[in-house]
This record gives structure tokens, sequence and C-alpha cells, in this order.
DNA sequence: AGCACGCCGACT
DNA sequence: GTCGGCGTGCTC
């Protein structure tokens, strides 16, 4: 009887598109395929095999089946749910899922191995390259061990001592040890991880909250659960998730230690070669433990017993791009499809985590203690409406003090400022104009670095001109507003014997730089550092005692969903910085509203207040954790024809109890790169199926070919 | 995503 | 008169 494969394509295609498997080739669910679409070979994976009934239409046969370990039927699964679940085609998350497979085989390396003759003329130089041959190299890479020139090598190659041997260079993904040491816990931490452990131990799906300040060591905990899931099962696969790449060397490196193994490292920046490593070992198993950004939650896993999300509040776990989710709650959701234990770890956990957590369906683990000595810093608000910096200056006279006594005890200064560049905003004082990119809305920021105003939004980029491009006033244009290059100016003006740095992604390109940069200043190196929130989390300066926040407020204005909870988290971070050893920290928040409760729950140091008041808030209004939102954005060339087009939908959403469609509305930015852009809001109680419903909406209109329908589930961004 | 098909400007 | 611009539509 012959069968018909349903194979999912990594386009975005609506659905697994239908083929004939032909005679003999024994397809499974999970075989990646290649497969013919139109006039070429696809690859694609296996969703399903069924019996052929007669009566269909003729259907082209699998090309072929490729070699590639199959993908997990929990993978699969999961590449189904999230695309469901996202309201996008499955092939989008699939392609996410194949990026490992399609990235080339690292290419096989000549190494010289002893073949156990005699050198027929024995030498000194040629017996220490015989000794440096113990551990198999390139000829050159053996003879600089050997301290001798490449000829010795090339001699003994010739005398048949030494054969080159082509090899593909495994990763060294050994075994990890989980009754290896790990770091002595406190007793705080001991009391978390042995529930976290017991969790891992008696196995299948659960959630927990590990819910410490910065500082409380929440890393050790979490590698104590993970040590628990690898000892439990030998076949056990264990993944790690970070918000950012800056932040998974020192992971990585704390996950070596404490296992004695290299775990795979996931994330953009991973070359295609060792990319493809991680993927095929992480798909035989052999690959216990994986350190990645979001994207790593689509790798094969085999058997994975348990997900960590790090800085489970950070919103760079949601992908805003191509395909769009929430990392931390696809987290969730591997975990469920997979029965494994997932771990939320923040010490300023979200509020959709924290209800999760108060209505008890997390567990709830909390560190109180600041490991070691260090305590938690002293905070105070600075009222810039009663001590202004002078006028063009961004640093407030207290603020100024504090710098001057730290730098004066040798200490460290951190100065806090969410904002690249030299300036957001430039205009013309003559006419008033703002510098915008073509055909956009958002402001050119300046960057003096580089002497160029650039969109932020779009990569467009120019020199900054002499005369205003609008109306042609020479040297008319002023910068307004602060960003880290303005205030680093500042600092070398008023303290120029210091030594000054600034961390932000115009001036760090990669994880080396940035690690360089760290180590620097852990090691007492510079004495202010200026800082995006590149260097907000994770990072520990025992040097550092004051933290200074340059503009407070600045996450409050534009009013988002989130806009409280975000600068919540982001100051609690940045402040959390100081005083991480012996010496006493202290944070000073620049603000022109200290009476807002962001401000004084942070000057409290009372999460608990802040977190209360926002959720009535919220609770009051519907709002997540207590109603869900998704937002459509349509955009097109045409603005006549987008306002036709978005009136039509908005007479097709379907009309269901629990769900409010808001819209459409002028997106805040209205125009990017030539295209209009139109919004609408849905609002939606908890019980209701939004995905289904925002899908159900979707098939209910065909928008006209230039225009595009963008749905964003649960978003973050609201421009 | 590719790739082809299909209607409007500067060239042998 | 064509070569080719990328807008639009299809791929089991």
């Amino acid at each position: 009887m012959s069968r018909i494969a349903s194979i999912l394509i990594p386009m975005p295609l609506p659905e697994a598109f239908d083929y004939a498997e032909p005679e003999g080739m024994g397809l499974a669910a999970g075989d990646h395929v290649a497969v013919p679409l139109g006039p070429r070979l696809v690859r694609g994976v296996v969703v399903e095999l069924r019996a052929a009934i007669g009566g269909n239409r003729p259907l082209k046969p699998v090309a072929e089946r490729l070699d590639d370990p199959p993908m997990p039927p929990g993978t699969l699964e999961f590449v189904q749910w999230a695309a469901r679940y996202a309201v996008d085609t499955p092939g989008q998350p699939l392609a996410i899922a194949l990026r490992g497979a399609r990235a080339p085989k690292p290419r096989p390396v000549r190494v010289a191995v002893v073949t156990g003759a005699a050198p027929s003329r024995p030498t000194a130089a040629r017996s220490r390259v015989l000794a440096a041959a113990a551990s198999v190299l390139p000829p050159a890479e053996l003879a600089r061990a050997a301290g001798v020139s490449s000829g010795v090598v090339k001699g003994l190659l010739a005398d048949g001592v030494l054969r080159l041997e082509e090899v593909i260079s495994e990763a060294a993904f050994g075994a990890p040890d989980p009754s290896l040491q790990g770091e002595v816990l406190n007793a705080s931490q001991v009391a978390a991880a042995n529930v976290l452990a017991d969790m891992v131990r008696s196995g299948g799906f659960n959630v927990a909250l590990l819910d410490g300040v910065t500082g409380s060591g929440k890393t050790e905990v979490y590698l104590e659960a993970a040590a628990a899931a690898l000892a439990a099962d030998p076949d056990a696969q264990v993944l790690i998730l970070l918000p950012e790449i800056a932040l998974t060397q020192a992971v990585i490196a704390r996950v070596a230690v404490r296992f004695g193994a290299q775990p795979g490292e996931w994330h953009s920046d991973v070359a295609p070669p060792a990319r493809r490593r991680v993927f095929d070992a992480v798909a035989t198993g052999r690959c216990r433990i994986v350190v990645g950004a979001r994207s790593a939650l689509f790798l094969p896993f085999r058997k994975l017993a348990l997900i960590i999300v790090d800085e489970e509040h950070d919103t760079s776990f949601k992908q805003e791009q191509g395909f769009i989710y929430q990392g931390r709650d696809l987290a969730v959701a591997r975990g469920r499809i997979e029965g494994a234990g997932v771990i939320l770890a923040s010490a300023t956990p979200s509020l959709e985590t924290l209800r999760n957590a108060e209505q008890g369906r997390y567990r709830w683990l909390k560190l109180s203690a600041r490991h070691g000595t260090a305590r938690l810093p002293d905070i105070d608000l600075i009222d810039l409406r009663e001590t202004p910096p002078d006028v063009g200056r961004w640093l407030s006279p207290p603020l100024r003090q504090a710098m001057a006594e730290t730098w004066a005890r040798g200490e460290q200064s951190l100065l806090f400022l969410n904002r690249r560049g030299y300036a957001p905003l430039v205009l013309c004082k003559a006419c008033g104009e703002r510098m915008t990119a073509p055909d956009t809305d958002s402001w050119l920021v300046e960057h003096r670095y580089t002497g160029r105003l650039v969109c932020h939004l779009t990569g467009f980029s120019m020199p900054k001109p002499s005369a205003c491009p609008h109306c042609g006033a020479k040297d008319s244009l002023v910068s307004i507003g602060p960003g880290v290059e303005r205030v680093e100016e500042e600092a070398r003006e008023l303290f120029p014997d210091a030594r000054i740095s600034v961390f932000s992604s115009d001036t760090i390109f990669d994880a080396r730089e940035a690690r360089r940069l760290i180590e620097s200043m852990a090691a007492g190196e510079i004495d202010i550092l200026v800082a995006t929130q590149a260097a907000a989390k994770g990072h520990n300066f025992p040097k550092l005692t004051l933290v200074g926040v340059v503009d407070a407020d600045l996450g409050l204005r534009g009013g988002d969903l989130r806009a409280a909870e975000r600068t919540y988290q982001l100051l609690a971070q940045a402040t959390g910085r100081a005083g991480r050893r012996d010496r006493p920290g202290r944070a000073l928040l620049q603000t022109y509203a200290p009476e807002h409760s962001v401000m004084q729950a942070l000057r409290a140091q009372d999460r608990d207040a802040f977190v209360a008041a926002e959720m009535s808030e919220r609770e009051m209004a519907g709002l997540p954790p207590f109603g869900r939102l998704a937002a459509v954005i349509a955009s097109g060339p045409d603005g006549a024809q987008l306002e036709v087009f978005v009136r039509l939908m908005a007479e097709a959403a379907p009309n269901t109890p629990g769900v409010e469609v808001y819209g459409p509305a002028d997106a805040p930015l209205g125009l990017i790169r030539g295209r209009r852009r139109k919004r609408f809001l849905v609002r939606a109680d908890r019980a209701v199926d939004l995905s289904a419903y925002m899908a159900a909406w979707r098939a209910r209109v065909r928008p006209p070919g230039a225009i595009r329908v963008v749905i964003d589930i649960d978003p973050y961004s609201f421009l």
C-alpha cells in the first residue's frame, strides 16, 4: 500500500504539503527530506504518513531522504504549537528549528599523527616534536607547540614517522559530571536548590519561579537543579536561556566549571559550522547542556528535562521581527510538551510570572539574602525640579558631588542612561525642522563618534549636514537631549583625570570586546563607566559603589502597558550593580517625578508595594496578566488603499464575548521605509483562545498584494 | 522564501 | 522595435 507523506517546509506556506512516498523509502515522522516545490528541490520534515486512498490528485514524489538525525516528536509538536500560538505559518518556526541543519558541516582538518615508526635520524628537535605530537595537532601548530620550525615536522612526515590524517573536529561536548563539587551555598540557597532538585527528580512538567534580589546567587542555585536533572537520567538534557548574547560567556564558564564539560553555545553570533556541531550533538543527545538565546528553544532536544530562563523578566525574550514570539512563554510551552521542568529566574520577575506564582500555578522560591556580606545599596531620589543640572548639562549637583566623593575614595561610578549616541534629536533652530530618516517618522540620533545622524529603526545614516536640509540655514542644527556620548563628554569635563569609558552597542560590537570592557571594569581600571542597558545586567563589579541614573523618568514616558514595570525592572537591575562586595553601595536616581509610585517603590526598595499597585491597575483595566492582548499592524505604500483595507478589516472582526477590538488607529510611527502603518489592539479575557480568534479574523480578509498584515500576540512594542 | 509571469522606460 | 524594472501570485 503506497503512502502519502505530509511534509512541512521551512517557508511561509499555509500548511504542510502532501507528497507520494516512493516505494521502499520507509519514511517516518521527523525525517528530513528533499522534495520538489515548483521548479526546485527544497528541504522539509515529515510530519505525518498516511495510507493513500484512491481519487487523490496526483502527487509529486519525495525526492530524497536526507541523513540528518530525525527531528524528535517533541520538537515537531513544539514547532506546530508555536505556529498556532503566534498565528503564523508552521514554516516560520520550522525555519528557525532547521537553522542548524542548514549550516555547513565543519571542514575536516589535516592533523599529524604518530605512525609508530622510528625516525631514521633522531635529533633533539625531532624528539620534541614527537613528545608534542601526543596531542593531535595540525602540522603548523605542532611545530609551534614543539618550538621548532615547520621543516622539522615536514621531515618527520617525509620520514614516515608522522602521517597526515583528515579529521572532522568533534566538539568537546564531553559528558557532564553532576557530582563535581558546586559552589558553597548559604542556607537560603540550599533550601531553594533542594526544592528545585526534588521538582526535577520527580519529573514531569512543573514551573518554578526562582525569585531573588540581585547578587543573591540564583545561578548557583539553578545549576544545582541542572545537576539533579543530569544525575537523574544519563540521557537528560538541560537548556539555559539567557536574554542577551553578552551574558552567555559568563554562564558557559560557570557551567564548564560546575560540570567539567563544555556546554553547547547557541545564538546568532555562533559561526555556522559551530552551530551545525551543536545542532547535531543536541539531536543525537551527545550535547546535554545548551546555553543560548531564545532561538535555542527550537533545537531538536531528544530528552529535554529542564529549561532555565534566566532574567525571565527581560523584554529581549520577546522576538519582534519575523516569527514573533515571547521566548519565556514558549519555554513554558516547550516544557509542557516535553514533560520537563521549567525554572524562571529573576530579581524582578514579570507581572505575568508573579501572578502565576501568586495563584499557585508556579512554585515560588525566594532567595532573601545577598550572597556573602554584600548589602543592597541605599537608594536616593534627586528631584531635578529642586536641584537641576546647568543648562545644556545632565548631571545634577548632588550626583556630581557623589561622583567626586566616590572617585576620591578610589571607587567606581556607573552612570546609567538607556540612550545610545550623543543626542536623540537634532533640529533646526531656524525653521524648527526635526531630522528624520527618508520616508520614516522616527528621529535621527546624532552620533559624535562617527559624526553621523543615525536612524535606530531603519539603520539609515548620513553625515551630519552643516546646513539645514529643509531651510538651508547654515550652522543652525542643534542637538537636543542627552545620549551616553554626551554624558561621557560632561563627565570628562568634570573629571578630566578620571578614566572614563562608554558601554553601548555602538562602542562595543562583539562579545569579546564586551568581555574585555567588563573585565577591565571589574579589575578597577575604569573610574567612571557610562552605559546603556547593555551593562545594566548580570555583571559583578566589586569596586563599584555609586550608580547614577541620569534619566530615571525615561521609560515612563510614551506610556505603553509595561512602561512602569520595565522602568522598575531596569532601574532595580541598574541600582543592583552597586556595592556587591564588602563596600556599601549607593544609587542616585535623577527624576522630575519623585512622587511617582515607581520612584517611591525604588527608593523604599519595596517591590511588593510597586507590584501590588501595578497589579491592581492592570486588573481594573483587564490588561495582562489579567487579560490578553494582541496587536495587528497593517502596512502598505499607499495610504488611501491602506485606509480602505483597514476599514474593511474592522468590519470583518468576529464578534465574540470577552473580546474587544480597538482601532484602526495610525501607528505612533505612522511611516517606516515609505510604508504607512495602521494598528488594531485586541483585548480579551484570559479564558478566550486569542490565537484562534486572531486566526479566524485573518481568514476573513484578503489583503491586496502590497498590504502586509502582521499579528503580534502579547505585544511588547506599541509603535 | 524563491521563482516565474506580466505590464511600462532606456537602449542596440 | 526589445531588455528588464520589481509588483503579484503560486508552489503538494
